[in-house]
DNA sequence: CAAGGCATGTAAATCGTTACATGATTTA
DNA sequence: TAAATCATGTAACGATTTACATGCCTTG
């Protein structure tokens, strides 16, 4: 149900195909929400029979018809009925990682010790990209489309990954020392 | 899949039942790993199938027989490789209050600042009892089964529990400032 | 006496991933 | 010439949730 929102979110931005909602969904909401093409096609089938979307289809020489949709007046009030519901629960979320971790007492110290070392190095990198690509990426889309109050939101929720992504890291450093120490 | 690790990782532990498992994830891990009981029991069923583990029917008056289950060699094995398999990925999530937040332009600046402090709120009280019951309930398992090296994990992810929800209530109180004083 | 804990499950539905299928054009 | 981009999908499988079903015992 969520992806639909997802979908509506875009969509109210501006006319698109499921393939190109698919490259904005990867691209921009990608770490905290994504899915694949096969899930996207019938999803937007489905929402186009709820009435919450129309098409129009743009016939291309060698690949498919364009299916080109647009939100309709029905489609925006479902979205903004969504947008307006209190975030009223904290979201436990799955992460194999943290469970891995928690299960970590079984391995011994070395193997617990590379494994930390690969997730601090990802996160390090992962922590340049949203401070440099990602951020260059909000600032030219606010540019370019002049969406400045909605820019507002996405640069505040690319600060959140990276400061999720910094605690992270500190965190990690302290517990490679930890282990490094206390474990024998 | 990754169900089935978890349970393996408790059964680790000691023999014990669907019911007790259940239990477990509820207080320990649920935060980054949880499962309904209907998605419990058939797992169960079907590792028990595949080799990974024992069961020894205890009959009970009024209550449906007791099924304690016991990890084999096998099932051991399993867990200790699942264990040992690099972490080489940051792993995406799913997060429908990012979600909301990231299409929050749509909406007026008093529905998201109402939003905005009832996340700030949950996120408070999640860090107090993350930061007193949890820690206390992690040093009594510690004492009463007396798992020391498996407690340094769990203490290290209730650690990384209580930076993330401090880093979310930093990051929620500047947002709602910027809210404030940036949108009209 | 109602609610919750104990203890097991099944059935249906939804959500999500992976694999398969087509076929032209562009880029490395 | 192989791979990526464009552009659509279907099919099969696996993961997860929600609803339903039973029934005793304990606690408030």
């Amino acid at each position: 149900m969520t992806l639909q929102y997802a979908l509506l979110g875009f969509l109210n931005y501006g006319p698109m195909t499921g393939y190109d909602l698919k490259k904005l969904l990867d691209t921009s909401t990608q770490m905290f929400w994504h899915a694949e093409l096969s899930q996207i096609y019938p999803q937007l089938k489905k929402m186009e029979k709820d009435g919450l979307l129309t098409v129009i289809c743009e016939p291309q020489a060698g690949k498919p018809d364009k299916k080109i949709y647009n939100i309709t007046n029905q489609g925006r009030a479902v979205l903004l009925q969504w947008l307006s519901e209190p975030l009223d629960e904290v979201l436990p979320d799955k992460d194999p990682v943290l469970l891995h971790l928690f299960f970590a007492g079984a391995l011994n110290k070395q193997v617990i010790l590379s494994q930390l070392r690969l997730q601090l190095e990802l996160r390090r990198a992962y922590l340049s990209r949203v401070e440099v690509e990602v951020a260059g990426f909000i600032q030219d889309t606010i540019r370019v489309t002049g969406q400045k109050r909605e820019g507002i939101f996405w640069e505040l929720i690319r600060r959140f990954g990276a400061e999720q992504t910094r605690t992270s890291i500190a965190w990690l450093e302290e517990a490679i020392q930890l282990v490094e120490s206390e474990l024998s």
